[in-house]
DNA sequence: TCTGGGGTCCTGCTGCTT
DNA sequence: TCTGAAGCAGCAGGACCC
C-alpha cells in the first residue's frame, strides 16, 4: 500500500512487451483495508468509506470514491472528514486483514515458494522457478491477479520487472487493478523519467534537500556527481540514489525476514502528565510487547522508551539489559526507570512507546534466575497468561494496576495473577 | 493540517577497551 | 602511570517505509 502516488508523463504502451528475464514481481492489494472491510459491508461498494478512527488518529486506507475528493493514507482524520464529509466512517478491523492476508500470501506460494512479504497487503515474488510450469512473467502476473480475486474477492496491482526497486515502482503506476511490465532494456529511461520522490528512499525531507541541488527528475539524479549526492544526502543515501537513478538494484527477493525489534506505543486520547498514569501505561505496554516476544519466540535486550511531547518533539532512551527477557515485568521496570530519570516536571505528554531490540531466540537466549525468585516464578505465571489470553481472549488477565475500578464488575472480573 | 502504529536503517556522538 | 589512537558498542535522533 505505497503513499507516494506518482505518474508517468506517458503511459507505458499496450503493445506486447518483451517480460524475459523479468523475473520480480511486486503484488499490492488495491485499498487493502478499505476492500477488505466492505466484504462485511457490501452496501457501501460504490461509495467513499475511510477506514480509520479516534479524534487523533489518520486515515488507514480509503476508497477510491473517497480518494477522488483528496483523502490519502495516513493524511489525519479531522482533514479527511471536512474534505469528504459525505463518507462512511468505518474502524479499522486487523483480524479481518491478517486472514485474508494469510489467503493471499497462500496464493502467492502456490505460484512461487520465494515469497518475500512488505506487509499485509504486498510482496515481491521471483518467479524464476515457476516459468516452464506457469507460463511468462506477464501470464503469472496474471493468474495472480484472476486468483486473488476469485479466491479473497479484491483487486490487486502488479509490477513486472527485472528488479525489486523497477516492480514496487511499475505496480504502482499499476494502480488500481492493473499491471504493468517493464523490459529490462526499459529500465533506465522508464526511472529516469520520474519524480525524484518516487525513489524508494526518497521521503519530504530528502525530496528538498534534491531540490535545493536543483534536482527534479531521477534522470536529474542519475547525471550529479557521486560526490554531490553524498555531501548532501550521506554516503549510504548518496550511494543508493545514485544507483537507482541509473535502475541497478542487486537486492533479490528474500524468503525470511528475521524481526530486529518489537514494540508498541500508544497516543493517549488527550496528552498527560500525571507520571502514575504514565507508568501505567508503560505497564501495558509493556506487557503487550512481552507478550508479542514470547508468541513469536523471542526474547530481547535493550529496551527503548520514547516519549513524544504535546509540541511533537520526540526523545528516545535506551537501556541494555544485563541478559535477554520476554518478561513484561523486567521490560516495564526498565521502561520505569527510564521515564523516571528524565526528570519531567508535569511536562505534557502525547505518546509513550516501549520497544524491545538485541532480538535473540527464546531457546538460545541465556535467560538466568533471579536471586530471590521462586524457581516456577514469572515466566511460568507469563506462560500461564499466555495461555489463558489465548482460550478466553486477550482481556481476560491483566496485572491488578490496570484494571479499572467499576462498582459493578465482580463476575467477569479479570483474574489477578501479578 | 496537525500529524497512528508497526517497523528499518543511517548518522553522529560518546565512552570503553586495547 | 599517563597519553593518544583505533575499533567497537551503545545510545539518541531523524528519516523513511507501509
Amino acid at each position: 500500500m505505497s503513499r507516494r502516488q506518482f505518474a508517468l508523463p506517458e503511459r507505458v504502451g499496450s503493445a506486447p512487451l518483451d517480460d524475459t528475464g523479468c523475473t520480480v514481481l511486486h503484488v499490492d492489494m488495491d485499498a487493502f483495508y478499505a476492500s477488505a472491510t466492505l466484504l462485511r459491508h457490501p452496501e457501501l461498494v460504490g461509495t467513499p468509506v475511510i477506514i480509520g478512527g479516534g479524534h487523533r488518529g489518520v486515515v488507514l486506507s480509503a476508497t477510491y470514491e473517497a480518494r477522488r475528493f483528496g483523502v490519502a493514507s495516513a493524511m489525519p482524520m479531522g482533514r479527511a472528514r471536512r474534505l469528504c464529509p459525505q463518507a462512511t466512517v468505518l474502524p479499522p478491523d486487523h483480524d479481518l486483514y491478517a486472514t485474508i492476508s494469510a489467503g493471499v500470501m497462500e496464493t502467492f506460494r502456490s505460484v512461487t515458494p520465494v515469497v518475500e512479504p512488505l506487509s499485509l497487503d504486498e510482496a515481491f515474488l521471483d518467479v524464476s522457478g515457476a516459468l516452464r510450469r506457469l507460463g511468462s512473467p506477464a501470464t503469472i502476473g496474471r493468474q495472480i491477479r484472476d486468483a486473488v480475486h476469485d479466491e479473497q474477492g479484491i483487486t490487486c496491482s502488479v509490477g513486472v520487472a527485472p528488479s525489486k526497486f523497477v516492480a514496487k515502482l511499475a505496480s504502482n503506476l499499476a494502480k488500481p487493478d492493473g499491471m504493468v511490465v517493464v523490459p529490462r532494456d526499459e529500465v533506465v529511461p522508464f526511472v529516469q523519467q520520474l519524480p525524484v520522490a518516487a525513489l524508494w528512499g526518497v521521503g519530504d525531507k530528502t525530496e528538498e534537500a534534491l531540490v535545493r541541488l536543483g534536482l527534479r527528475t531521477v534522470a536529474d539524479i542519475a547525471h550529479t556527481p557521486l560526490t554531490t549526492l553524498v555531501r548532501a544526502l550521506g554516503a549510504a543515501t548518496g550511494q543508493h540514489l545514485h544507483e537507482l537513478a541509473w535502475g541497478r538494484d542487486p537486492r533479490t527477493v528474500e524468503r525470511e525476514q528475521r524481526e530486529k525489534s518489537v514494540g508498541s506505543d500508544e497516543t493517549f486520547e488527550a496528552d498527560l502528565d500525571d507520571a502514575v498514569l504514565i507508568r501505567r501505561h508503560l505497564l501495558a505496554l509493556s506487557e503487550r510487547t512481552a507478550a508479542r516476544m514470547r508468541a513469536a519466540g523471542t526474547t530481547g535486550r535493550t529496551m527503548t522508551l520514547k516519549v513524544r511531547f504535546s509540541d511533537f518533539t520526540t526523545i528516545t532512551r535506551a537501556r541494555t539489559l544485563r541478559e535477554p527477557t520476554d518478561s513484561g515485568r523486567a521490560i516495564h521496570e526498565a521502561a520505569v526507570g527510564l521515564f523516571d530519570a528524565l526528570g519531567l516536571q508535569r511536562a505534557r505528554i502525547r505518546l509513550v512507546g516501549v520497544r524491545m531490540s538485541g532480538l535473540t531466540p527464546a531457546h538460545e537466549a541465556p535467560i538466568q534466575g533471579v536471586i530471590g525468585e521462586p524457581e516456577h516464578g514469572w515466566r511460568d505465571a507469563d506462560r500461564a497468561v499466555d495461555r489463558a489470553r489465548a482460550r478466553f481472549g486477550t482481556g481476560v488477565v491483566r496485572p491488578a494496576s490496570l484494571i479499572q475500578p467499576s462498582p459493578s464488575t465482580t463476575a467477569q472480573r479479570p483474574r489477578d495473577l501479578s
